[in-house]
DNA sequence: GTAAAGTTAGACGCCATTGTCTAAACCGTC
DNA sequence: GACGGTTTAGACAATGGCGTCTAACTTTAC
């Protein structure tokens, strides 16, 4: 057991953990079998057994390992967040997109949103923990970086929060039906999806008092 | 067969139907037996194959069920859309309410979005109905819908369907994690939600020419 | 090369479920 | 009360998946 066998072991477990993640993602829990799962990863039933006592263990692991990864991604995406209030539409547009496009319709975003609502009643506690780090996150520090734009002045914001969720439910409104139906949205669709959200966001939250560097003035523009 | 005897039979259809709808909600297609589905109807085994043949066939009805159901309370939520300026926020926030109570956030919604995401794949054609009939119906009426609004100089809308999606993901914001674990808001949430929704989607979309029943001015009256 | 660990294919028992079948019980109509 | 249709409980074979076991094979370390 000493020095580099581990390599060996953990491209299998990986191997098992993608191949897993498919299967469960395609099948569900219940309809899912280990044979197809083994199939798939080019492996073996017996050493699936061998790493992950039996099938709960290895689901629990699934999840946990797209969890993860859907974690860290997100915490990158949140760090593109626009600072300045310079250029803030394109900013924000171009952060509408990357967090629908590596967050929400990819592939990772999907599996949990599904697996949450097949399987989240037998295991709450495994998928209360990604609600807290996965949605719940995206809106507090969403939150916490509008209040940021707000207080230079870039946007008048009331209420962070529900500014933040309506932030993420409008850069989803012309995607959600797409990706519940299975697509995956074209780069052409996800700038349009994000340009239409940040425009009404824009509208409702812009503050008109401050400058801004392109685009039409909303109702008058008092400083030629 | 003559008569009557429908009635003990359709009494029976239903029953199993609801029976089938819940255990499928609950457990997916794969996960939910036949066992449990007759013990919640309090059904025989062998009458659940009697009135249908085989667990698709079942499978299949409950579905067209719930969709129909849920098509008609889409139709007469619908119906209840505000049609003059007068209250516009009220008459949209009420309107929301029933939108998020009635289609979205109640058990039907949550079952066919469910199902739609776990077996979607397996019966592409049974859902692509329900997407046209119900969250395509949905955003076209409201689109002519809100054209309607706009054409009354109440709203300022350039692109309808876009408002409508918008429209609809506002609603949604303050609920969409809540409904996605399982739970159902209350009143209070749903009023909540509705109103937040409704005044970013004014601030967004309605007209400062038009002059409005009550509230605090947006930005300045000039009407005094 | 050898030994130890890991992997593989296959067989096996076990259990749950599906769908069928049968005999008995139930219910409404005549 | 007799009869046709419906429902019921239970038995039944068939299927398929889970998890275990074994014997052979491959890989890695020394």
């Amino acid at each position: 057991m000493a020095g580099h066998t581990q390599r060996g072991q953990c491209a299998k477990r990986m191997s098992i953990l993608d191949a897993a993640a498919d299967v469960f993602c395609r099948k569900g829990f219940a309809a899912a079998s280990i044979d197809e799962i083994a199939a798939v990863a080019c492996v073996s039933r017996q050493t699936i057994y061998n790493h992950y006592r039996e099938k709960e263990t290895l689901f629990v692991a699934v999840v946990e390992n797209v969890m993860n990864r859907a974690n860290a991604t997100l915490f990158s995406v949140l760090s593109t967040f626009p600072d300045s209030a310079d250029d803030l539409e394109d900013g924000l547009t171009a952060f509408a997109v990357r967090l629908n496009k590596n967050c929400i319709c990819n592939h990772d975003g999907k599996f949990l949103r599904k697996l949450v609502q097949t399987e989240g009643e037998r295991y709450p506690h495994l998928f209360e923990s990604w609600r807290q780090q996965g949605p719940g996150k995206l809106t507090t520090a969403l939150s916490a970086l509008l209040a940021r734009l707000a207080h230079s002045q870039a946007l008048a914001i009331d209420d962070f929060d529900v500014a933040a969720r309506q932030f993420v439910a409008l850069a989803n409104a012309d995607l959600q039906m797409m990706t519940l139906f299975g697509g995956t949205p074209t780069n052409e669709e996800l700038e349009k999806a994000a340009r239409n959200a940040v425009r009404t966001f824009l509208k409702a939250y812009g503050n008109p008092k401050a400058e801004k560097g392109a685009g039409e003035p909303q109702l008058a523009a008092m400083s030629g």
